[in-house]
DNA sequence: AAAGACACCTGTCCGC
DNA sequence: TGCGGACAGGTGTCTT
């Protein structure tokens, strides 16, 4: 579910009601996600909350001694509940702060993730080899160059390694090649500089409109306060298979590359 | 080092 | 109405 804007669009949801406020219970329902909700978890109970920021698509919750770490998963999602909104089904975990609001976190899936950190969280092992965030000036088609000269890999697999760039999922890659012109499947050592400056300006076009939108809802996405994101109207290419390209009217394909559903033209992606 | 397959899990949709 | 299969926004881990 959650690509960077709609984590994106989740911390800023979440950061009014924790920054500044107390926590003063992590309420684990269910401890069984991706990994085992770590029993430090309990270490953020009677802590402030410094800041809440976001690397790549894991929410990083700073307390005045270590702090939480969440990643969303395919299905996860967090909103914000009053004291005496019952728990729904796959409510997993509540981080109840001072004010009695709590943040709750649900995935249907369990793919998603509630770590501790102690100290210095970009040093995560989880964290430490990540590549550039997209829309910070570290990132550039010239990045992406050099990074592929050799590499036999599709492009589109490229783009998605979170070693090479954070944050562009399954949407956004088909979205940005088609908006570059380039086509999904081709070898990402076999792309000019000039062709990844174009491709590098359509991720940071594609992800910034998106997180303006409030991120994408394709099946039941919602953000903090429950609402959907408007992005999905606004799709170019995915999930329109079969369907006219906005650009030459040729249809939309589907081809599966490294196990994901990838769309694109034909015609106008070479 | 790079590339590909597979794993984790639940829900939904579609064809029979 | 039920059942089986395909598919879904991510990413760590294992094998070639």
């Amino acid at each position: 579910m959650p690509e960077l804007p709609e984590v994106e669009t989740t911390l800023r949801g979440i950061a009014p009601h924790m920054e500044g406020h107390a926590i003063a219970e992590v309420a684990v329902r269910n401890p069984s996600l991706r990994w085992p909700v770590p029993a430090e978890v309990v270490r953020a109970e009677g802590q402030e909350v410094i800041g809440c920021r976001r690397r790549a698509k894991y929410l990083l919750v700073e307390l005045e001694r270590g702090g939480l770490m969440i990643h969303l998963g395919m299905s996860g999602s967090l909103r914000i509940c009053g004291p005496d909104d019952a728990p729904r089904k796959h409510d997993h975990v509540d981080i109840v702060m001072d004010s009695g609001r709590c943040v709750r976190f649900n995935d249907p899936r369990r793919f998603g993730a509630l770590l501790w950190w102690e100290e210095r969280p970009d040093e995560h092992v989880l964290l430490r080899d990540l590549g550039p965030e997209p829309l910070s000036g570290d990132f550039s088609g010239g990045h992406l160059w050099r990074l592929s000269r050799g590499r036999k890999g599709a492009v589109k697999n490229f783009i998605m390694d979170g070693h090479v760039v954070v944050g562009v999922g399954n949407i956004y890659a088909s979205e940005a090649l088609f908006m570059s012109g380039i086509h999904p499947s081709r070898p990402a050592g076999r792309i000019s500089a000039t062709r990844y400056q174009a491709l590098a300006l359509a991720i940071r076009d594609v992800l910034t409109h998106a997180i303006r939108r409030g991120g994408t809802t394709l099946r039941d996405f919602v953000n903090s306060e429950g609402n959907p994101g408007y992005f999905a109207q606004e799709l170019l290419v995915y999930e329109r298979e079969g369907h006219p390209c906005f650009q030459c009217g040729n249809p939309i394909r589907r081809r599966v590359i490294g196990q994901r559903s990838s769309y694109y033209c034909p015609s106008c992606q070479r």
